[in-house]
DNA sequence: TTGTATGCGTTATCAG
DNA sequence: CTGATAACGCATACAA
């Protein structure tokens, strides 16, 4: 690939006269950049980032850590934190750590190596400790998306807010028993079960842990069944399980949403294909982006000290069939 | 960040023998060794991946550019090659091009800027003529995953192949009516509707356009079950357009299988959750994955002249209820 | 307005 | 075994 030396060469000037035409620097004689500007396009000139880079200003890079790209909702969070660098002369690079914390940690040594500006991360839930305030300082700024994390410029959606949203549609539709599916560690169920107290179901909502094998979950639903009678509001995690809940439903042949609602998390595109079509949580994923990358992009303009960034975002609820 | 220059300072010696010492070369006195591997742990020293691509080595960047990560399997495909990439010791920058051509070229700029060692590249059909080999060199070794490219290392899909097999298999259920649900130019159809010429079914496969709307695919199928009532055999594009299909022969009142079968295409983790659960064809995404990030390191480390790998893949046929 | 010289952090070549 | 020194491609301060 061509350099500006080489140019330089072959338009009989000096290199740093080449860049300065190819900056848009104006002090250059006009003659002498169309000469530079005709060899540039003719070998059809491409910058070397790199050597940019190294020598002191920004790559224009941005290392992005997703838990899991294959999930519908990491997959257009990438999409829409891609459309939003691009139109701010931003690249990125992208590391998918797959619910590792071990690997977290490599990808953030492998993203400082290439002296990236700045770190878009969903960090591994209760995963490493890279990222509190404690920990290793990271060299550029981090902003953390979908979840919140103390100390640090966080862009998420509330999941508990929402989560008690969720109850509160539940109840309003007759339901009188409840079920999360998903970690209990997790802001959703916290805020779903402690919703559903306040609203006069103590101990109603119920637990069943997910991806501990499809197997485990029909059990675990069958066991419901047989246990108890009243109608169900059932609460997944996200759509992916809210899909499985569905599919067992139906082949147990319990009705949806007559004996058991079912909504789901993400607002994923095939929520409103379904039959029953999915009541589900959407997420403001354009906005969550945009918001995460601006941010972003201020601490690495703006290096002063700005006060942590906390941006709860409102989750909201489709209402659909299945419920 | 730390540099060698700065631990060289600190642990007085050159900065050639930190050099030396990181990169494990032999010959160096094992005290000083040890000297700097523990000043370079304690800075928590990061090499400068800039600097090493500036000075003529590997940049061990992949450059990667999908049509459209938000489609799951395209989605997948990422996390494959990011999968894949890592384990050979290579990061991504990842570019979505939306299905714009355009976006395309200006990437491939970009990735050049950034002295990547590679490409690979989901091609915008009918896109941008930069692939073909009249077109402008690309200066680095690029592969087209997905679809076949001409004259450039290929691992794709035999789509045509894949989609006799999905006609032969449709007329073996004893449907007598055909439609495709996609693009004409596409090779799917090609095979679809040459295959059924050669079972007997002339004319018989019928084309519905699918991003014209979701109104539209309605409107056209509406329509298809007015003028017919043969057993319609219907193969989409993709899972997506096929969940689309379900969801209107749902609301249409259609039975399926026994009215109209549905088989969609790339086999998504939803079809197997869906009622009735849906046949697909699979694609070997972790396959095709390896194979072509494989073959783009064989082009970087051997930059000697092979010839063009062109590697179609089989399709597999997972049948389910909706046929 | 233009050119020269310097440095960014590495690797690699050459002496010592 | 170790230390100078020269690239790599670019931006920029300084000179002319």
């Amino acid at each position: 690939m061509i350099t500006m030396t080489e140019i330089a060469k072959l338009a009989h000037v000096s290199q740093a006269t080449v860049s300065r035409v190819l900056n848009g620097n104006e002090s250059v004689d006009p003659e002498i950049r169309e000469r530079v500007l005709a060899c540039a396009k003719e070998h059809d000139y491409q910058l070397n980032a790199l050597a940019k880079g190294l020598q002191g200003s920004r790559t224009q890079l941005l290392g992005v850590l997703l838990t899991d790209i294959s999930n519908s909702f990491f997959a257009d969070l990438a999409k829409e934190i891609e459309a939003e660098a691009r139109n701010r002369g931003y690249s990125m690079i992208l590391f998918n750590s797959n619910y590792n914390p071990q690997r977290e940690e490599e990808y953030l040594d492998v993203v400082r190596r290439y002296r990236v500006d700045g770190v878009l991360a969903v960090p591994v839930p209760q995963g490493s400790a890279c990222w509190t305030g404690s920990a290793r300082k990271l060299d550029v700024p981090a902003v953390s998306v979908t979840w919140r994390i103390p100390g640090m410029d966080s862009v998420y959606l509330d999941h508990r807010e929402a989560s008690r949203q969720v109850a509160r549609h539940l109840a309003g539709r007759g339901f009188e028993r409840f079920l999360y599916i998903g970690k209990d560690y997790d802001e959703k169920y916290l805020g779903f079960s402690q919703e559903l107290e306040s609203l006069g179901f103590p101990g109603r909502a119920g637990l069943l842990d997910e991806d501990q094998g499809d197997g485990k979950l029909k059990e675990g639903l069958t066991d419901h069944f047989r246990r108890f009678d009243d109608r169900v509001g059932i609460f997944a995690n996200n759509d992916i399980a809210a899909l499985k809940v569905l599919s067992i439903l139906h082949s147990l042949g319990v009705p949806v949403p007559e004996r058991a609602g079912v909504i789901g998390f993400d607002d994923t595109y095939m929520g409103r294909y379904l039959s029953p079509s999915l009541s589900s949580v959407s997420q403001p994923i354009e906005r969550m982006a945009q918001e995460a990358v601006s941010r972003l992009l201020l601490r690495i303009e703006i290096p002063e000290a700005l006060p942590v960034l906390d941006l709860p975002l409102k989750g909201i609820l489709q209402i659909r069939e299945s419920t």
